[in-house]
DNA sequence: TACAACATTAGAGTATAGTCTATACTTTAA
DNA sequence: TTAAAGTATAGACTATACTCTAATGTTGTA
Protein backbone atom coordinates (compact mmCIF):
# COMPACT_ATOMS: atom_id res chain seq x y z
CA UNK A 1 0.00 0.00 0.00
CA UNK A 2 1.28 3.50 -0.87
CA UNK A 3 1.49 6.50 1.22
CA UNK A 4 -2.02 7.54 -0.04
CA UNK A 5 -3.64 4.79 1.34
CA UNK A 6 -1.84 4.51 4.46
CA UNK A 7 -3.26 8.03 5.45
CA UNK A 8 -7.12 7.32 4.06
CA UNK A 9 -6.72 3.68 6.47
CA UNK A 10 -4.99 5.87 8.84
CA UNK A 11 -6.94 8.88 8.84
CA UNK A 12 -3.54 11.07 9.67
CA UNK A 13 -2.24 13.03 6.92
CA UNK A 14 0.56 11.91 4.42
CA UNK A 15 2.31 15.20 5.87
CA UNK A 16 2.59 13.45 9.56
CA UNK A 17 2.91 10.06 8.12
CA UNK A 18 6.58 11.22 7.07
CA UNK A 19 7.16 13.01 9.90
CA UNK A 20 6.62 9.84 11.56
CA UNK A 21 8.73 8.24 9.50
CA UNK A 22 11.67 10.76 9.29
CA UNK A 23 11.16 10.34 13.72
CA UNK A 24 11.99 6.86 13.17
CA UNK A 25 8.35 5.61 14.24
CA UNK A 26 7.99 3.58 11.04
CA UNK A 27 9.18 2.30 7.90
CA UNK A 28 8.13 2.20 4.25
CA UNK A 29 9.66 -0.49 2.01
CA UNK A 30 10.59 0.16 -1.57
CA UNK A 31 10.69 -2.05 -4.28
CA UNK A 32 13.79 -2.58 -5.89
CA UNK A 33 12.64 -4.14 -9.03
CA UNK A 34 10.59 -1.20 -10.11
CA UNK A 35 12.99 1.40 -11.76
CA UNK A 36 10.49 4.30 -12.98
CA UNK A 37 10.16 5.69 -8.94
CA UNK A 38 10.67 4.85 -5.63
CA UNK A 39 7.36 4.92 -3.84
CA UNK A 40 7.50 3.67 -0.43
CA UNK A 41 5.17 0.48 0.32
CA UNK A 42 3.87 0.22 4.43
CA UNK A 43 2.21 -2.93 5.66
CA UNK A 44 -0.03 -3.71 7.73
CA UNK A 45 2.20 -4.02 10.60
CA UNK A 46 2.81 -0.35 9.73
CA UNK A 47 -1.04 0.45 10.33
CA UNK A 48 -1.14 -0.57 13.29
CA UNK A 49 1.83 1.25 14.58
CA UNK A 50 -0.10 4.25 13.78
CA UNK A 51 -3.18 3.31 15.70
CA UNK A 52 -1.06 2.82 18.34
CA UNK A 53 1.08 6.06 17.66
CA UNK A 54 -2.37 7.97 17.62
CA UNK A 55 -3.13 6.68 21.11
CA UNK A 56 0.08 6.50 22.88
CA UNK A 57 0.14 10.51 21.56
CA UNK A 58 -3.48 11.37 23.43
CA UNK A 59 -2.72 9.90 26.37
CA UNK A 60 0.45 12.07 26.73
CA UNK A 61 3.37 9.80 25.26
CA UNK A 62 6.18 11.85 23.24
CA UNK A 63 7.22 10.60 19.82
CA UNK A 64 10.61 9.33 21.78
CA UNK A 65 8.47 7.05 24.18
CA UNK A 66 6.36 5.77 21.31
CA UNK A 67 9.74 5.03 19.63
CA UNK A 68 10.89 2.92 22.64
CA UNK A 69 7.04 1.22 22.98
CA UNK A 70 7.32 0.87 19.31
CA UNK A 71 10.79 -0.73 19.48
CA UNK A 72 9.35 -2.75 22.06
CA UNK A 73 6.70 -4.23 20.50
CA UNK A 74 8.56 -4.91 16.72
CA UNK A 75 12.27 -4.86 17.07
CA UNK A 76 13.89 -7.99 16.81
CA UNK A 77 16.97 -6.68 18.50
CA UNK A 78 15.94 -5.84 21.37
CA UNK A 79 16.37 -8.36 24.00
CA UNK A 80 13.40 -10.08 25.95
CA UNK A 81 13.73 -8.48 29.17
CA UNK A 82 14.89 -5.24 27.34
CA UNK A 83 11.68 -5.22 26.30
CA UNK A 84 9.97 -6.15 29.03
CA UNK A 85 11.62 -3.37 30.58
CA UNK A 86 10.00 -0.75 28.14
CA UNK A 87 6.97 -2.54 28.54
CA UNK A 88 7.00 -1.96 32.79
CA UNK A 89 7.87 1.36 32.90
CA UNK A 90 5.19 2.19 30.19
CA UNK A 91 2.73 0.34 32.46
CA UNK A 92 3.61 2.38 35.39
CA UNK A 93 3.71 5.61 33.70
CA UNK A 94 0.12 4.78 32.42
CA UNK A 95 -0.94 3.71 36.02
CA UNK A 96 0.42 7.08 37.40
CA UNK A 97 -1.00 9.19 34.86
CA UNK A 98 -4.32 7.36 35.72
CA UNK A 99 -4.32 8.08 39.40
CA UNK A 100 -3.63 11.98 38.77
CA UNK A 101 -6.43 12.60 36.26
CA UNK A 102 -8.52 10.12 39.40
CA UNK A 103 -7.58 12.97 41.75
CA UNK A 104 -7.98 15.89 39.13
CA UNK A 105 -11.48 14.69 38.83
CA UNK A 106 -11.88 14.28 42.35
CA UNK A 107 -10.82 17.88 42.46
CA UNK A 108 -13.36 19.44 39.78
CA UNK A 109 -16.03 17.76 41.60
CA UNK A 110 -14.89 19.65 45.10
CA UNK A 111 -15.02 22.76 42.77
CA UNK A 112 -18.47 22.17 41.33
CA UNK A 113 -19.81 21.49 44.67
CA UNK A 114 -18.44 24.82 46.13
CA UNK A 115 -19.94 26.34 42.89
CA UNK A 116 -23.40 25.33 43.79
CA UNK A 117 -23.13 26.02 47.27
CA UNK A 118 -21.79 29.61 46.91
CA UNK A 119 -24.27 29.57 44.40
CA UNK A 120 -21.88 32.34 42.52
CA UNK B 1 5.03 36.56 49.33
CA UNK B 2 7.34 37.98 46.50
CA UNK B 3 7.91 35.57 43.46
CA UNK B 4 10.98 34.03 44.70
CA UNK B 5 9.04 32.62 48.22
CA UNK B 6 6.18 31.31 45.67
CA UNK B 7 8.69 29.63 43.68
CA UNK B 8 10.36 28.23 46.47
CA UNK B 9 7.25 27.11 48.13
CA UNK B 10 5.82 25.56 44.34
CA UNK B 11 8.85 24.29 42.98
CA UNK B 12 7.84 26.00 39.74
CA UNK B 13 10.80 28.10 38.90
CA UNK B 14 10.42 32.30 38.62
CA UNK B 15 10.96 32.20 34.89
CA UNK B 16 8.05 30.07 34.44
CA UNK B 17 5.72 31.67 37.01
CA UNK B 18 6.23 34.60 35.19
CA UNK B 19 5.58 32.99 31.73
CA UNK B 20 2.61 31.64 33.60
CA UNK B 21 1.61 35.12 34.83
CA UNK B 22 1.82 36.28 31.19
CA UNK B 23 -0.23 34.02 30.03
CA UNK B 24 -2.86 35.49 32.29
CA UNK B 25 -2.73 31.94 34.66
CA UNK B 26 -1.97 34.25 38.08
CA UNK B 27 -1.88 37.53 38.85
CA UNK B 28 -0.04 39.17 41.44
CA UNK B 29 -0.63 42.74 43.35
CA UNK B 30 1.53 45.36 43.76
CA UNK B 31 1.65 47.36 46.91
CA UNK B 32 0.64 51.02 46.03
CA UNK B 33 2.20 52.41 49.18
CA UNK B 34 5.40 51.24 48.21
CA UNK B 35 7.23 53.85 45.40
CA UNK B 36 10.56 52.36 45.71
CA UNK B 37 9.59 49.66 43.78
CA UNK B 38 6.85 47.42 41.63
CA UNK B 39 7.24 44.43 42.99
CA UNK B 40 4.55 41.90 42.58
CA UNK B 41 3.06 40.14 45.63
CA UNK B 42 1.51 36.56 45.61
CA UNK B 43 -1.53 35.30 47.76
CA UNK B 44 -2.32 31.66 49.09
CA UNK B 45 -4.78 31.25 46.31
CA UNK B 46 -1.80 31.91 43.80
CA UNK B 47 0.01 28.74 45.42
CA UNK B 48 -3.52 26.59 44.92
CA UNK B 49 -3.59 28.16 41.63
CA UNK B 50 -0.05 26.90 40.71
CA UNK B 51 -0.89 23.30 42.27
CA UNK B 52 -3.61 23.23 40.07
CA UNK B 53 -1.42 24.24 36.84
CA UNK B 54 1.02 21.67 38.03
CA UNK B 55 -1.44 18.76 38.46
CA UNK B 56 -3.45 19.65 35.06
CA UNK B 57 -0.26 19.88 33.04
CA UNK B 58 0.89 16.65 33.74
CA UNK B 59 -2.13 14.97 32.62
CA UNK B 60 -2.72 16.64 29.73
CA UNK B 61 -4.51 20.02 30.17
CA UNK B 62 -3.02 22.97 27.63
CA UNK B 63 -2.43 26.58 28.92
CA UNK B 64 -5.52 27.62 27.49
CA UNK B 65 -7.66 24.71 29.19
CA UNK B 66 -5.99 25.48 32.99
CA UNK B 67 -6.79 28.88 32.23
CA UNK B 68 -10.93 27.86 31.49
CA UNK B 69 -10.77 25.82 34.74
CA UNK B 70 -8.95 28.61 36.38
CA UNK B 71 -11.61 31.06 35.78
CA UNK B 72 -14.32 28.29 36.37
CA UNK B 73 -12.67 28.29 39.74
CA UNK B 74 -12.09 31.78 41.02
CA UNK B 75 -13.90 34.15 38.47
CA UNK B 76 -15.80 36.36 40.07
CA UNK B 77 -17.43 37.52 36.56
CA UNK B 78 -18.83 34.15 35.57
CA UNK B 79 -22.28 32.89 36.02
CA UNK B 80 -22.74 29.63 37.58
CA UNK B 81 -23.94 27.93 34.56
CA UNK B 82 -21.07 29.02 32.81
CA UNK B 83 -18.58 27.89 35.76
CA UNK B 84 -20.54 24.01 35.52
CA UNK B 85 -20.07 23.92 31.87
CA UNK B 86 -16.78 24.15 31.91
CA UNK B 87 -16.58 22.17 34.42
CA UNK B 88 -18.39 19.39 33.00
CA UNK B 89 -16.56 19.82 30.19
CA UNK B 90 -12.68 19.14 31.76
CA UNK B 91 -14.71 15.88 33.87
CA UNK B 92 -15.83 14.76 30.62
CA UNK B 93 -12.26 15.19 28.86
CA UNK B 94 -10.71 13.38 32.28
CA UNK B 95 -12.91 10.43 31.59
CA UNK B 96 -12.04 9.90 27.94
CA UNK B 97 -8.26 10.13 29.07
CA UNK B 98 -9.05 7.24 31.90
CA UNK B 99 -10.55 5.36 29.47
CA UNK B 100 -7.95 5.78 26.96
CA UNK B 101 -5.76 5.05 29.14
CA UNK B 102 -7.08 1.73 30.84
CA UNK B 103 -7.32 0.16 26.99
CA UNK B 104 -3.65 1.59 26.15
CA UNK B 105 -3.01 -0.59 29.80
CA UNK B 106 -4.30 -3.40 28.09
CA UNK B 107 -2.40 -3.16 24.93
CA UNK B 108 0.78 -2.92 26.05
CA UNK B 109 -0.31 -6.15 28.78
CA UNK B 110 -1.06 -7.96 25.57
CA UNK B 111 2.34 -7.24 24.20
CA UNK B 112 3.71 -8.17 27.56
CA UNK B 113 2.12 -11.69 26.85
CA UNK B 114 3.09 -11.57 23.39
CA UNK B 115 7.11 -11.08 24.17
CA UNK B 116 7.01 -13.79 27.07
CA UNK B 117 5.21 -16.30 24.63
CA UNK B 118 7.30 -15.83 21.56
CA UNK B 119 10.47 -15.94 23.45
CA UNK B 120 11.97 -13.61 21.27
C1' DT C 1 28.78 50.67 52.61
C1' DA C 2 29.74 47.12 49.55
C1' DC C 3 28.08 43.23 47.53
C1' DA C 4 25.19 39.27 47.15
C1' DA C 5 20.61 38.13 46.41
C1' DC C 6 16.41 39.47 44.52
C1' DA C 7 13.12 41.92 41.24
C1' DT C 8 11.35 43.61 36.56
C1' DT C 9 11.06 43.96 31.51
C1' DA C 10 11.99 42.95 26.92
C1' DG C 11 13.18 39.98 23.97
C1' DA C 12 15.93 36.02 22.16
C1' DG C 13 16.46 31.01 22.07
C1' DT C 14 14.98 26.00 22.49
C1' DA C 15 12.34 21.67 22.09
C1' DT C 16 8.49 19.23 20.44
C1' DA C 17 5.30 18.10 17.10
C1' DG C 18 3.64 19.01 13.49
C1' DT C 19 2.06 21.72 8.99
C1' DC C 20 2.82 23.75 4.65
C1' DT C 21 5.18 25.16 0.25
C1' DA C 22 7.87 24.55 -3.74
C1' DT C 23 9.82 21.78 -7.08
C1' DA C 24 9.94 17.99 -9.87
C1' DC C 25 8.80 13.61 -11.32
C1' DT C 26 5.22 9.45 -11.94
C1' DT C 27 0.86 7.25 -12.40
C1' DT C 28 -3.92 6.99 -13.60
C1' DA C 29 -8.23 7.92 -15.68
C1' DA C 30 -11.19 10.41 -18.96
C1' DT D 1 -2.69 11.98 -24.56
C1' DT D 2 -3.25 15.25 -21.40
C1' DA D 3 -4.87 16.76 -17.06
C1' DA D 4 -5.63 15.42 -12.39
C1' DA D 5 -3.97 12.99 -8.70
C1' DG D 6 -0.24 10.96 -6.37
C1' DT D 7 4.78 10.79 -4.71
C1' DA D 8 9.42 12.40 -2.89
C1' DT D 9 12.58 15.74 -0.92
C1' DA D 10 14.14 19.81 1.14
C1' DG D 11 13.30 23.21 3.78
C1' DA D 12 10.42 27.04 5.67
C1' DC D 13 6.80 28.08 8.95
C1' DT D 14 3.72 27.58 13.10
C1' DA D 15 2.03 26.79 17.84
C1' DT D 16 2.86 25.58 22.46
C1' DA D 17 5.33 25.86 26.46
C1' DC D 18 8.83 27.01 28.28
C1' DT D 19 13.91 28.73 29.31
C1' DC D 20 17.45 31.93 29.25
C1' DT D 21 20.01 36.42 28.76
C1' DA D 22 20.74 41.19 29.26
C1' DA D 23 20.02 45.41 31.25
C1' DT D 24 18.79 47.81 35.14
C1' DG D 25 17.22 48.79 39.50
C1' DT D 26 16.17 47.38 44.82
C1' DT D 27 16.81 45.10 49.22
C1' DG D 28 19.19 42.86 52.90
C1' DT D 29 23.24 41.62 55.45
C1' DA D 30 28.13 41.16 56.90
Amino acid sequence: MLINELSKRTGITVHTIRFYEKSGLIKGKRNESVTSNNYYHYDEETVEKLELIRYAKSVGFTIQEISQLIDAWFDKRLSQSEKIKVLDEKLQFIEQQIQQLVEMKEMIHQFKLDVLENDC
